[in-house]
DNA sequence: GGCGTGTAGGGAAAAGCCCGGG
DNA sequence: ACCCGGGCTTTTCCCTACACGC
């Protein structure tokens, strides 16, 4: 026998599908895969399995049996093979790699998903509204989104949440622990994301900019907003000049360069102006001038 | 700026499927 | 015929990051 497998002879082979193996045995339970037989039956789920050892296996489930403990942290497993894969959190140990971009894993399985987002992949989509999804359990989740179910509750406020994570980041605001810094500027928040849009401020990037005039914007919610103004009909038409506005607002105010009303005073010179606009555009200029004054003046 | 919400991606564990050696 | 061990694959759960929008 032995001198068979060294010769990788494989005397009994399937008549299905052709597969070879070195014990008779081998191709029984093989064939089994074929005839779909099951003979081990577990009595406490009444799942079949066509080994053994599966059944075994499968037992521990149950029994919460785990024979196989870490040395490092004794943490106890059912297999194994799960002991391996555990102790590469310990080693550190990622024999699995991207041929894309490099990023290596613990587990094959993780760079398989990995792939996805260099393909695109995605593969599950929602009966409901289309939406496709990388992976199943995002579609899961998403699903939830459609039966309007908020299974976290807040003891403090009653108010539910759709997710455990959710949650924990609602009771920050009944702790008030604002723990994420700005190291620009030192203020406190109680989201890391927050000091991420609070940074932009410091920082000065517009990543958002507006294809009709080019301005640009911090978030894509002022961007989208300012889009209104090209996009949005101009339905309120002053009857005087002809000049038209999108909000009723900017109209009314208009109107008051016309009716000669100029409620907005200035304390320091005296002068008055038809629109608030107007009177803080005249203070920043003689600010910016008194300023500009006082700068030629000879230091003493 | 605050906060609720939705989605994407990584880490880890568990379980199913299948095969090889003895 | 059976036992045992192990590799590969799939599934599941948890958590974090981050973007969006009000």
């Amino acid at each position: 026998m032995h001198e068979r497998i060294h010769r990788n002879e494989k005397p009994f082979s399937c008549l299905k599908c052709g597969r070879s193996f070195y014990h008779k045995s081998h191709l029984i339970v093989h064939q089994r895969f074929h005839t779909g037989e099951k003979p081990f039956l577990c009595s406490g789920c009444g799942k079949c399995f066509s080994q053994k050892s599966d059944f075994v296996k499968h037992q521990r489930s149950h029994t919460g049996v785990k024979p196989f403990s870490c040395l490092e942290c004794g943490k106890c497993f059912t297999r194994t093979s799960h002991l391996i894969e555990h102790e590469r959190t310990h080693t550190g140990e990622k024999p699995f790699s991207c041929p894309e971009c490099g990023k290596c894993f613990k587990q094959k399985s993780d760079a398989v998903k990995h792939r996805r987002t260099h393909t695109g992949l995605k593969p599950y989509s929602c009966s409901e509204c289309a939406k496709c999804f990388a992976r199943k359990s995002h579609l899961l989740e998403h699903r939830i989104t459609h039966t309007a179910e908020k299974p976290f509750p807040c003891s403090e406020c009653g108010k539910c949440f759709i997710r455990k994570s959710h949650l924990i980041e609602h009771q920050i605001n009944h702790t008030g622990e604002n723990t994420f810094l700005c190291p620009l500027c030192g203020k406190c928040f109680s989201r890391k994301s927050e000091v991420v849009k609070h940074q932009r401020m410091h920082t000065g990037v517009k990543r958002f900019s507006c294809a009709e005039c080019g301005k640009s914007f911090t978030r894509r919610s002022t961007l989208d907003k300012h889009m209104k103004n090209h996009t949005q009909e101009k339905i309120f038409s002053c009857s005087e000049c002809g000049k038209c506005f999108t909000r009723k607002w900017y109209f009314v105010e208009h109107q008051k360069s016309h009716t000669g009303e100029k409620p907005f005073s200035y304390s320091e010179c005296g002068k008055c102006f038809s629109l608030k606009a107007t009177l803080a555009q005249h203070k920043k200029r003689m600010h910016v001038n008194i300023q500009t004054v006082e700068n030629l003046l000879p230091q003493i």
